[in-house]
DNA sequence: AACTTTATGGAACATTCATTTCAATATTCT
DNA sequence: AGAATATTGAAATGAATGTTCCATAAAGTT
């Protein structure tokens, strides 16, 4: 047996619509509550699905097996990968899927996951930047008389990406990359009515914290991009970007990181 | 005391932040994992996050008791209402923004356009780019005794990616970069038991061309990841990727050939 | 209508889970 | 350094949860 398990919401979906004239009286009535309210399906437990849907517990588990799951649990799952499918990270919706990570060793299949995963890090990065964040943090930067742009290690790439695309619109952008061991003599450079962008994420790079420490001394503000509020540069920005990224083999990308870099950007040249 | 029981997730996170100095080594240790992981401590069984956590399962109990919960149970619904919130917010969301792409040229709207523009030039990658380019591209860089990254102005941040996710995987990487005018003396370190990887769009850099050319004569074999076939770097390469980046408002983005990257990187570690 | 098969309710069961407890360890204060 | 306090690890406990079982009811078959 065990023919065709539906493994994600979609199919399942459907095999209960098709099968849906078959099913007994109260097994009818659970696939229509299913169908109705799967956040229900999704995150209660039997005693309260059952009461919901006005039905015995052990129908719960009846319908699971009639459609092949070896329980209500295994079937609950997939109410659960689907509510997620839109609000979590790549990482969170691979954890609830029985087949994995572990099969496909092969290059093909590994672009495929960071494709996917880089754009579950935009979609979720779209929903989650605060548009106000969005504008202060571009009213800063058009105020400044000058750009200092910090950012090491797996963070080079964004700050170096920020100093590219502010000179091609002509702003002042100075990257303090601490070449030659002066990184505290180059963020001594800055004044306050200059700015900082710094970009970190774990692990933090200590020049670049003892770097922003110190400009922040000086009263101007800083823009951080990175990946939690607990952060050591979150609690001295002025305004500060919390970005998720994708994560394939425990390697993080920078996709979205480098879409919001765009995004502040291009904001900056329609004040 | 029960004095403010944090009830929605906002008010928790920023107490969690606010308190975070002063808490124990462990509850630090699974502070920082709640607000990175906010989908497991919604989801999740005790056990299963203190798994992942790394922390033992009295933990979460402690740790919810010191924000005023009475048990973990109650706090994770607060993760839980969140997750719920923000789901449904998400369809609104995109409701909103499908009316919209031309009219606002608000920051928030921008986001969104180079959001989509990524996710769009994300899903052509993975349709368009070739399995046995992506093998012959690895094997070229295992065999490689040295790796060459060049990559100049938009390229820039790309090359550094490769040589920052080369050396996290101990291989030799060394980025030729013209400082100080040293491009021609750099790339003639390259030996023909090593590779290059050259990282080159329109308008291609004169200096990496001329750099690549000099290359070529050696024997070295390179990989060309670039926006044309018709590029000139494209003829001197023995394989070449072409890449076609998301365009915003004649700004050209970099998630796929950041994915790109992260692939071929990653896809060494299988050989 | 008698018999077989299937479906259902409800309670018993076994498992998993959150929580408590306590000894061991680390930290702070005198 | 030593006592006092706080933190941590690991197992024990008891509650909740998912699952199974079986007697009863309904539906279908001859």
């Amino acid at each position: 047996m065990a023919n065709t398990v539906p493994g994600d919401f979609k199919s399942l979906s459907t095999q209960i619509s098709a099968e849906y004239d078959q099913l007994s009286k109260r097994l009818k009535q659970l696939a229509t509550f299913a169908l109705d309210n799967p956040t229900d399906m999704a995150l209660e437990t039997v005693a309260v699905i059952a009461d919901r849907a006005e039905v015995q517990p052990s129908t719960l588990i009846r319908f699971a097996n009639n459609f092949g799951y070896s329980g209500f649990s295994e079937m609950q799952k997939v109410f659960r990968t689907k509510l997620l499918e839109h609000s979590a990270s790549y990482r969170d919706r691979l954890r609830l899927t029985q087949f994995s990570e572990l099969e496909s060793p092969k290059p093909d299949a590994l672009l495929q996951q960071f494709v996917q995963g880089n754009i579950g890090a935009l979609e979720r990065l779209a929903e989650t930047t605060e548009k106000r964040h969005l504008n202060r943090a571009i009213k800063l930067m058009a105020k400044a008389e000058s750009l200092y742009i910090l950012g090491q290690g797996r963070s080079f790439p964004v700050a170096s990406y920020f100093v590219y695309a502010l000179r091609k619109m002509d702003r002042m952008a100075h990257m303090v990359d601490g070449l030659g061991g002066m990184l505290l003599d180059q963020s001594s450079m800055v004044r306050k009515q200059d700015a900082a962008l710094v970009i970190s994420f774990r692990p933090y790079a200590k020049d670049t914290i003892q770097a922003v420490k110190s400009i922040a001394k000086t009263g101007a503000p800083i823009i951080a991009l990175t990946d939690s509020s607990l952060s050591p540069v979150a609690s001295v920005a002025k305004v500060c970007f919390e970005i998720r990224e994708a994560e394939v083999r425990s390697f993080r990308s920078l996709s979205a990181t480098l879409s919001l870099a765009q995004a502040l950007v291009l904001g900056l040249q329609d004040l």
